[in-house]
DNA sequence: CACTGTATATTTCCAGTGTAAATATAGATG
DNA sequence: CATCTATATTTACACTGGAAATATACAGTG
């Protein structure tokens, strides 16, 4: 988005990089247009090219979407690491983590929809399972030592780590789905924290 | 789906209930096809009439679609409250609630999927979001008495619906994704149960 | 019954989509 | 230089949702 403008030092193949420059474009068309207006032909139009040139990269709309996906975990899980790595404490951290993961599903609605949508990305591309996981794995950080009733369960971590994650998940696609606004005052500044349980924490430090 | 085959009694119009007729005949193609399976002229050309005949009843595409989400909405709460009313006893019926929303989600995926996305269902139509209401009433109505540590702010009834509503939500999306898959056995039967705090009721019944 | 109005449904057409197959291009390699 | 191969284009096709004009048949009125 920034380099080889005039230099021109060099050019490798045709384009360049045409796969990165692909999914950006598609990025950004997303953010401007929404998920109806992300076309195959609309992304290669905006980088140049013709119409049928993301298929040698991708194969198909889906798996230019599912790459369009995985550049979207990326940067999910770096915007909730940026904002835990700031905090300092147990408490705050889980904090950051669960705000981080809703102020971007808000900040970024159609990413976060193509992310999470089955339909639009495939979720038995190994890549983009390990990117989902990549964002997982901040929620299971910093949920680790949560102490509640379920959490001397066998499987206790797992289960905090779900239901966080449920938890966060679920309130921000209702959110975005419009579905608090009737019992919200009008799109106010809801937050995270004000339905997230007051856990302890077994090993307070 | 089962009447006026040979009797023939009324047919007051052209079809008769084309409306109806084209709602259900959307859900089963939904359910057998899934979501890209889902088109106007699929939908017309399983109840028999022309590809624009849809035009006439919803306007458009998103409004078909809308008309099968709110049906969905129906059928979820309908589903939700059976549970609910065959449960005694506060703790039973919340489990019956939440695991009636899970379930729900988990039986019809391409029906829930279309349901809350705002892609596909408008949420500014009033039909709609007078169904969803009518789900979500099923988990406020469990959730009074509910106690926890936000239960007591002036606003602890609607925090303890949205907190129940997310994290039941997040959950059946996020095994809908297959999000869960990796971190689990292997599509093992999980319940929602398992990751809920235990809450108790400040007016024990 | 005949006449008219209106809701319902069809026909026809169009711009747009994803994809497949054949072709062209240009850097890499010998 | 010649050849190979990854990259990109051209062309064509089946499919989609939607617009507009037309046809159909019921309802209401004389």
């Amino acid at each position: 988005m920034n380099d080889n403008q005039l230099p021109k030092v060099t050019k490798p193949y045709h384009h360049g990089d045409l796969k990165n420059a692909l999914v950006l474009a598609g990025i950004d068309l997303l953010e401007t247009q929404g998920l109806p207006g992300l076309s195959l032909r609309a992304i290669a139009a905006a980088v140049g090219v013709s119409h049928t040139a993301p298929k040698n990269h991708f194969g198909s709309l889906r798996g230019m979407l599912t790459a369009i996906g995985i550049e979207g975990f990326h940067r999910h899980a770096a915007f909730m690491r940026q904002g835990v790595d700031a905090a300092s404490g147990q408490k705050a951290r889980q904090q950051a983590a669960m705000e981080g993961y809703v102020r971007f599903a808000l900040t970024h609605p159609h990413l976060f929809e193509l992310m999470f949508s089955p339909l639009y990305c495939d979720y038995a591309n190994t890549d983009l399972k390990q990117a989902a996981k990549a964002s997982y794995c901040v929620l299971a950080d910093i949920s680790v030592g949560l102490d509640w009733d379920k959490a001397d369960a066998p499987d206790g971590q797992r289960r905090t780590e779900m239901m966080l994650w449920s938890l966060v998940h679920g309130y921000a696609k209702l959110r975005l789905s419009g579905q608090f606004s009737p019992s919200t005052p009008a799109g106010a500044a809801f937050d995270i924290a004000e339905i997230t349980p007051d856990f302890g924490y077994k090993d307070p430090q």
